[in-house]
DNA sequence: ATTACATTTCGATAGTTGACGAAATGAAGG
DNA sequence: CCTTCATTTCGTCAACTATCGAAATGTAAT
């Protein structure tokens, strides 16, 4: 059957993941914007922004020396769309996810990115 | 953060899973009719429908010795509704979600329930 | 072309998951 | 209360996943 459903799903079924997205709505995202806030190693926050690129729900563009990901609010699967502005209206109430948001909003990613 | 949300995709983030969700939307099935379908032994199936239970996905409702279980959409939870309502419309064209529904459809319980 | 730094890929490892069969539990009817 | 059969729980195992650090790759500026 369909794997690409399947995808999808799973690529959300982990909470940096979801996390993730979360700031995303923010604005995009650079991996040591991430790594930072989500204090990972940076290959782990590469790992999980390719299974999320995978499976359709953020896009991924150059940028000098940085890559900019971003979320896939223009997607052509349905299911992809549905879920990403299901996830908007969610979590509001989540401490993580607020500060997390916080975090986004007031940093600077020249202050941060130094691997 | 918030599990609820992780255990949602995770719970769908099983082929096996979104066949079971797929097939209750034709009507509500006990255990041994979804390991006939699934081609599963019968603790593999109650697993899973644990999972999906235990993310508010279904229902679970004794009628004598069978246990059936249904889709919950009238959960109380956003977010389960919303997925529960993407779902409907998904995989319409996949052909094994066919093949189940269709076996959903003509099966009787009496005739395939012998553990 | 060398350095600096962001990112990805690789190899290893601990933890999680999906599967099974066997044993335990529960419910209905003799 | 004994049997039957649906279901759940338990123990085990193989496969998959999240993580890390190190090495490789890519890009910009010196």
């Amino acid at each position: 059957m369909n794997r690409q459903v399947v995808k999808l799903f799973k690529a959300l079924g982990d909470p940096n993941r979801i996390r993730i997205i979360k700031m995303l709505e923010e604005r995009d995202l650079c991996v040591c914007e991430v790594r930072e806030i989500l204090d990972l190693s940076n290959s782990t926050v590469s790992k999980h922004l390719s299974i999320l690129h995978d499976a359709g729900l953020i896009t991924q563009t150059k940028e000098g020396k940085w890559v900019n990901y971003g979320l896939n609010s223009k997607s052509d699967i349905d299911m992809v769309r549905s879920v990403i502005s299901m996830l908007k209206s969610s979590l509001l109430d989540d401490d993580v996810i607020r500060k997390d948001s916080e975090f986004v909003k007031k940093v600077d990613r020249n202050d941060i990115c130094q691997v």
